[in-house]
Formats: structure tokens, C-alpha cells, sequence
DNA sequence: GCAAAAGTGTTGTGTATACACCCATGT
DNA sequence: ACATGGGTGTATACACAACACTTTTGC
């Protein structure tokens, strides 16, 4: 039964990060062919003795340093010809993370591995376009109905902070004053009582993501809308 | 560096079928060794000249007779024991199909092949128990913001019939006056002049869907409700 | 004529959107 | 004192949910 032909599995990771300026995107310069030299999402194979979600988290430590980000599979890309060296399938996930909490640390098979500003993508090797619009698409959707996003940020952030973040996201302006009401109507983040000092202007409150809360919103079915 | 060991990779199918009655799933029991005599989703290993799609619809043509349906990639499954016989992984597919349009023929590597009440489900093999709440999970959220459904009724239907089935997907009563304002609304469906006679009551008009209009709809960034 | 299901509108309630000014802080 | 961005409330439009009776057909 298992003696059919096996394809080889990879698994590719689309990172969004956000620099408090504009979501970006991390990819990696290839050492080796093929795309060698071109920049392509972080990947690597499927290891036997792992899950494709262990091997994701993997991947991203090895290749490029981060850990413990979120993380979510994202679809599955099978196109016959997709991968030069034969026949590859790569489950894709896509993650998202505060690029101020970790240091970029290119693996050993990488020229380099950098951000870039989701607007100014360069050229991408394999069919990591595609994967690349479906994964932005996917984090659009999720964020209108998910509080998804606060990973994106310090734990502590300014309303403003956050709303700016959507706004990069979404590609759009959103009005204060609603953006503020249902996200402090949500429950989903909390005043600290602190202010962020330092700035040239009134000293804005600081707010943490409520994860507990979140979690017990969850399980009473409730909905969050941006 | 495609010297990796490969794991094994199937497609699993998940098929809604809905014969007026309630919402129903086809399995398959199964002839040989795992989970002989155990139902399972009719599913089967990749080809190398085929995408996970055309597998699926392989698959369920050779397994079931079924072709030509509604057919969209759900999640891939990859726990590292989730098959006997090695390390398998299963792209699964979800599929929306008219049981009556369609012939159900078991292929030769099954006892048999039956549709069976979603509620009502007996023991599955594998993993399938989990592929098939992610499926129900799925068909449920699609349902409420995209006119998918039609492909389980026969292409004319009267507005009773199609809110019969949301009904039964959806596991909730839904207010008739509400739900046939909306339809209509949506301009997704086109009233066909006929009715259906023989009934022994009002004779109801008769619908069908209007895939060219829906179509154009989307394009323009229509949202649908239920 | 009786049973059975089709068909039909209105109203209240809640939610989303649009919009402008004053305030606190740093320089 | 001035520049900068933080913070706040209301009015309107729209969407959603609740609700009951009349009409058509078959028997």
C-alpha cells in the first residue's frame, strides 16, 4: 500500500512583522539552486518524527531565529511543476510577529534574511507570490472578525499604536473615535494605568491584550468586529 | 536535497450529500487492512501527475462514482500516528454534492459505500472523526457569507426547499419572511415563472440560481448574509 | 370545506457610520 | 505660546429580528 510514489513535502512560512511604520514580510536570499540568489519564504522538508506545525516552528529558528510566534496553517500548495527539482508540495502556514523581540539570524543555507515592506516586494522565487497573496488575504479576513493583530506589537501599546497597525493591515483608514469604542467595548484589552511618556504631546494611555478574557469571550461564542 | 525521506501523502474526501431531508455524509467501508470493515472517508494516495484537486476528484470518481461537484481544499492533516501503516499525510477536501443526480458505485477496494444522517454518524477509522467536525465547522462558516448550497439541490427549487437545507446545515431554525427577503434580495436566485404542482397545497414558484449574476456580484465586492 | 403549506409587510431594536472640538504634553 | 497627537459624544442610517394572517391547492 505505501509502496505508491511518494511526493516531497516542504513546508513554507509566510512572517508578517510590523515595525510600528508598516507591515512587512520576511524572506530569505537563497545560497543554493534553484532561485539561487532570489528571495524566497522561509521553508525547509517535512522531518518523518515531526508535525507540519512542529516543523514550521522549526524551520523559522533555524532559518531565520524567531520562536514562539502565532502561527496558523494556511493552505496547501500542490501545482505539478511548482518546485524545479521534482515533484514538491508545500504546506504553507503564515505567522505574525513583533520584529523588536527577536534578532534575525540567517541559517547557514541563506545569503541573508531580511524585511520587507509588504508594498516593495522584490521578484520572489517557486510560486511564493501566490502563497504570499493568499497568506495576506487570509490575515485581511482574520483580523476583522479575530482579535488577531497584538502579537504584532510590544505588550503594552497605545490605542493609537493599535489602530495604526489595522490600518496597515486592511489597507484603509478607520474612524478613532468607533475603532476605540469597540475595541475597549470588546473586553478583548485592558487600560494598564500607565501612560507612555516622552512623546511631544498628551501622554497616551497603555493597554494590554486580555488573553484570558479573550479565551473565556471565546467559549460564550462571541463575535469581534473590527 | 530531495534525498529527504518522504512521507506519505493521501487526499481524504468529505461529501455532503442532502436528499431533502437532512444533511448527510458518504462513507465508505473499507475492504482491507487498516480499519477493515471500518467506515472511513473515501479518500486515496496522491498521484505524481496529478494536483491534491484533480486527486480528489480521482479519487471520488473511482471510489464512488461521484464527479463534477462543488470541491474546495479544507486543512492537511499530519499527526505523526495518524496512520498504522507509516507516516502518512491527508490533504482533505470538502465536497457539496446532489445525491440524486449521482449513481453511488463502491469501487473495488470497498464493501461498500453509504451516505449516513450527519447525526447519526457511526465509528470512523483513522483520524476522520476530526477532519469531519473541521469540515461540518467549515461548511457552517461558509454558509452564512457565501451563496454556496445549491449544488445539494436540484437546479430548480422552491424557497421552502432551499431553507430547509440552511436549516439543516446550520442546525438553527431560520424565519421564513426574513430568510426569503434576503434571498431575493441578494439577486443570487431568479424565480423561473414555474411552479411545482402535485403537492397537496399552494402551489410554490419555483427558483435557480444565478451564477452569471453571482458572479458579477462578487466582483463588485458583494457581501451576503444569511 | 378542510387540511397543508405558500406567500406576504411592518415595526422596533440594535449596530455601524459619520463627524469636530478640547486637552495634555513637550519644545 | 505653539505644535502635536490624545481623547471624547451624538445623531442618523441601516440592518436584523420578531411577529400573524390570507391564499392556493389537493383531497
Amino acid at each position: 500500500m505505501l509502496n505508491f510514489p511518494r511526493p516531497s513535502v516542504t513546508i513554507d512560512c509566510v512572517v508578517f512583522g510590523y515595525d510600528g511604520q508598516s507591515l512587512s514580510l520576511l524572506l530569505l536570499n537563497r545560497k543554493e539552486e534553484p532561485f539561487k540568489d532570489m528571495w524566497t519564504l522561509p521553508g525547509g522538508f517535512l522531518f518523518m518524527e515531526e508535525t507540519p506545525e512542529e516543523s514550521a516552528r522549526r524551520v523559522l529558528k533555524t532559518k531565520t531565529g524567531l520562536a514562539g510566534m502565532y502561527l496558523e496553517q494556511l493552505f496547501t500548495f500542490g501545482g505539478i511543476n511548482r518546485d524545479p527539482r521534482g515533484r514538491v508540495l508545500s504546506i504553507a502556514y503564515y505567522a505574525l510577529v513583533d520584529p523588536k523581540k527577536f534578532e534575525l539570524i540567517a541559517g547557514t543555507a541563506a545569503n541573508g534574511v531580511q524585511w520587507f515592506d509588504i508594498n516593495k516586494l522584490p521578484k520572489t522565487g517557486f510560486d511564493h507570490k501566490e502563497v504570499i497573496r493568499a497568506a495576506i488575504a487570509r490575515l485581511k479576513g482574520k483580523v476583522t472578525y479575530q482579535p488577531v493583530g497584538f502579537e504584532l506589537l510590544e505588550k503594552k501599546f497605545t490605542l493609537t499604536e493599535l489602530q495604526f497597525l489595522y490600518e496597515c493591515i486592511l489597507q484603509r483608514n478607520i474612524d478613532k473615535r468607533n475603532f476605540r469604542k469597540r475595541m475597549l467595548e470588546s473586553k478583548v484589552i485592558r487600560a494598564t494605568g500607565e501612560k507612555r511618556m516622552g512623546l511631544k504631546n498628551h501622554a497616551p494611555e497603555l493597554y494590554e491584550f486580555d488573553e484570558g478574557e479573550y479565551k473565556r469571550l471565546l467559549k460564550e461564542g462571541f463575535q469581534f468586529r473590527i
